[in-house]
DNA sequence: AGGTCATTGCACACTGCTGTGCAAGGGTGT
DNA sequence: ACACCCTTGCACAGCAGTGTGCAATGACCT
């Protein structure tokens, strides 16, 4: 993350920098306040405010490219006649290496701006939801929750182990498949065996 | 949690009756200040700082009550001769009924006071990671994800259940105890008996 | 060379929260 | 009644972050 002077950039580069940026250090600290994200950019405050007039845009913005990415995943590997569990760990496989870049949305979610973004994210929540469910219903996954609840609960691990995992070193996509499809109910080893055939 | 006159009530007991009701704001809202908190407990903000010095204080002394109740808990149902997964439905168990009012545990971790509360939680920390590691040991408890590791997510699993299940009223004692195990590798049929027959 | 435009570097006002000081009020126990 | 002290009410200083205004700089394009 080399900040090289700002007038070698191309100009228009600046506003998605800054965006890559937030992403980062929100991803750190939640609480980061525009000077953190503007000094880490390599630019000044006042710039920031030029692309994203307050704090709340440049989070919604935020927001919603990583929630467009996300459904992006998920509606590519998913299909209506495939096993929910399989597609379950195809769409982990396929996060893995970002979900430590979106691990922000985690802090949002019980955030200032909590209800802003919880309407953003309900797309992500809702497709998932349906996901499970649809496991639920043809008994690939348990139904010791609500889809809606369980959903959460396996989406979020997910993204802790990929936020912590990346400091610990030690964990990998194997071991968060895993987890994720236990939590949805799938025995372990079918857990164990869907997560070593993806990649 | 009605307010009586402040004058009606023993003069000593403002003390805990701050440290209750702080520790119910900021379990709904972790950024909520000292003048939330006074509100709240029906006393001016100029009271909360003659009880606690600052912010921190109190933040410190919630955080200490809250892991010495949930050590106490654990202590008191845990034996080393006890298999790891029944002692760790027993412990949701107990602690089930206390888990939405520690909810705050959760957004401290990663908060403004992380650092500082990261300490004060490692005895519960470590204590849960033990207990978790004696499964693996045994057998009882998967070995996807290191001790230390999982013990954390089946911990959080718990009290974001909690959390949250209060608001949606449908999540019991049962179905968090099962989604636990189940994080930890429990097969399914072995969690939900010993989910069933605790209390 | 000249115009355009993003960026910069101040300046400033505003807000919300923290922590403190101090005098007055009003129970409580003797 | 009296002293004690917790609580109150208000005032104040300080800090951090937000958002704005404006002139100056300098790169890029024609």
């Amino acid at each position: 993350m080399q900040v090289e002077p700002a007038r070698a950039r191309s100009v228009s580069d600046t506003r998605s920098r800054i965006l890559d940026v937030a992403r980062e250090v929100l991803g750190r600290d939640p609480s980061a306040g525009m000077g953190d994200i503007a000094a880490a950019a390599g630019v000044v405050r006042r710039t920031v405010y030029g692309h994203f007039p307050t704090r709340g845009d440049l989070v919604r913005d935020l927001t919603r490219s990583a929630v467009g990415e996300i459904t992006a995943v998920v509606a590519e590997v998913d299909a209506p006649d495939r096993d929910a569990d399989a597609v379950w760990a195809d769409v982990v496989a396929r996060l893995w290496p970002l979900a430590h870049r979106y691990r922000v949305l985690l802090a949002l979610r019980r955030g200032e701006h909590g209800d802003e973004i919880h309407v953003l994210l309900r797309p992500v929540d809702d497709v998932l939801a349906g996901l499970v469910r649809r496991g639920q219903d043809s008994g690939v996954f348990g139904r010791h929750l609500p889809a809606a609840v369980v959903s959460q609960i396996a989406w979020s691990t997910v993204f802790t182990l990929a936020g912590d995992g990346v400091a610990d070193g030690a964990l990998d996509v194997r071991a968060a498949t895993i987890t994720s499809l236990l939590v949805l109910g799938v025995p372990g080893g079918r857990a164990t065996a869907l997560a070593a055939q993806d990649g």
